[in-house]
This record gives C-alpha cells, structure tokens and sequence, in this order.
DNA sequence: TTGGAATGTCAACAAGGCTGACGTATTCTG
DNA sequence: CAGAATACGTCAGCCTTGTTGACATTCCAA
C-alpha cells in the first residue's frame, strides 16, 4: 500500500511544505472572505452554513463536532445565521431534544455564492496542476487530519 | 506543461477539496498550538518566528508583507517576543532606519521545538502519502496561492 | 532642507475563540 | 415513576488577534 522504500524527506521539504500550507491557506479563504466582509459576516458563518449545507437537517452536537468548537462560540454565529433567515431550525422527529438545522432559500443563495468564489480557486488550481497532481494533493491532506476530523471528510460526500 | 485536456472537476470534486483544506490545516495546526499554549503565546507568535528564523535579519517591512497583517497587529506580537528574549532587534546596517529581527538562542530553542511538531506531522503524511502525492500537494497549493504570496513561498528556501 | 519612507506606539473596537455556570426540555434507565 | 443523563440555549467574562485612525521619530534622498 504505502511505499515501502520512504524516502527521507529534508528539513528543507517539511519547510517547504508548511510554508505551502500556510500560503495556499491564506489563498483559498480570501476570496469568501471578501463576500463575506460585504455582508457582514465573518468565515465562522461561512464554515457553519457549508455544513449545514452538506448535510442538511443535521443536529447541533454533529455540527459542533465537525467545526471542533465550544458549543457557546458556536450559538453566537448560529443564533446571527438564524436571526437574519440564513438557517431555519426545527424539532428532531425522532428525539425531540435535538435541533435540525437546514438552509432557508436565502441561506442556499449565499453559500452559493461562496461555495462558487472558493470553488474557483480551487478548480483553477486543479487546471493548473492536473489532476494526478490533485490525487496527491488529497491523499497527503486527508493524511494530515487528525484521524477523529478524518471520519468527517467524506461524510456525506458519496 | 500544463493538461491540453484538463477534465472538469465537478462540484463534488471540488467540495472534497474544500472540505480536505479544511480539516488538514486543522490537524496542521493542532501540535503546535498545543505547546503555544503551554508557553503563553498563540499563532501569531509562532509564524513570526518562523519567517524570522527562515530568513533572519529581515526587516519589518518585508515580514509584516509576508503576514499581511497590520503593523499594529504584529507590532503586539514582536513586542512580547523581543521583551521575552526571544527575537533580538539591530539598527540596520544600510538603512538606519530599518529593523532587522533575528532569533536569539531562546527562540531558536522554540522554533525547533515548534517546528519538530508541526514536521513530525508532514513527515508523516508525507510517507503515508508516497513521494509522487507529495509532489502533487505542492503543486496544487502553490497554484492556489496568490501571486504575491507566491514570492515569498520559496524565498530563502533554496 | 524638506518630503516621504520606515518604524513605533497609543487608543479603541470587533470577531471569534475559550471557561464556567445555570436553566429547561426531553429521554433514558434503574 | 423518580432521578440521571442528554441536547440545547444563554449569561457573563476573558483572551488573542485582527482592524482603523492618529501621531511621533528617525533617516534617506532629491
């Protein structure tokens, strides 16, 4: 699976590689964060309707998982998104001390608009580095979540 | 060089991409924010120290550019990190009116122990991954840089 | 010699993390 | 059925790190 002859990689390829992290970083939220600055939000707001996006109807306890925040900080970004319409909350069928969380047509509307800026960074970045260079690039990402961020990748994206 | 036939992702490609920057540079930044923490200092300490030991005696200006953040914002950190002994500032030598930072045996001290953590990490995604994914992950994140940031990524790596 | 560049610093503010504590439904369990 | 546990919300306060604006100093260069 792995290789079985590694190479030793240098000081200077770790170096190399952090400084492409924390570059590429800066890069792919600045063009969201614009959008975002517009309309008064900050890129808490974006990660929270991302995922309320991708998995629609999720609960809070999943939702603070997945972000790996306080359930406090959460609530004050939440409660803004909930406020202005952006997210719409109902009663759990089955237990009905959970919260579902979903999109209102006005919260699809700006994680679209999001979704479609950082989106085509991305895309260009793919272009430009073809695609077997995109296999690499996932595999060394999902190697460097921690394994409990790791079951979150992917979920619902079969 | 690039594809002549560069297939398009789809959304569900580009999503994954997304959500893998997302989580990786989470786990990227975990170790060293743990021991950050043990010591009273944040992330913002730690990057200035790392582009002060990767290019030292640089001056404000070209590190305040390579941050992109505000004089003031990085004027509080430097400050700590000088008063605490761990960057050591002289006159500079051409321009008297230039700073230039350098690391003093203190902070050389916690950059190693900074940086070893935060390696470990890549090294290990690294080898996980195999040399050819390595090379795609580099690829792909200095395309999604911009091309200002893109200077400074490599500079005093070679 | 004077304008502008590089730097430092004061003050005030905002976003978004955190902890701790408490309240209220609701569900599970012994 | 009573009490424990769970899910969620919220108040209060704190910290880091970003922002703007204003102003002083030092020094280079035309």
């Amino acid at each position: 699976m792995a290789e079985t002859l590694d190479p030793l990689h240098s000081e200077k390829d770790l170096r190399r590689g952090i400084e492409a992290m924390f570059f590429a970083y800066r890069g792919f939220t600045q063009d969201p964060d614009r959008i975002l600055a517009q309309h008064g939000y900050g890129r808490a707001h974006h990660r929270a309707l991302h995922f309320i996006h991708r998995e629609s109807g999720l609960n809070v306890n999943t939702l603070l998982s997945i972000l790996g925040v306080t359930k406090q900080s959460l609530n004050r970004v939440l409660r803004t998104l909930i406020d202005h319409g952006l997210v719409e909350v109902s009663v759990g069928t089955e237990d009905r001390r959970e919260r579902n969380l979903a999109l209102t047509d006005k919260g699809l509307t700006l994680i679209a608009e999001l979704s479609e800026a950082q989106a085509a960074r991305v895309r260009a970045a793919y272009a430009a580095a073809g695609p077997q260079a995109v296999a690499g690039f996932e595999a060394v990402l999902e190697a460097m979540m921690d394994s409990d961020l790791r079951d979150h990748y992917g979920r619902a994206n079969r």
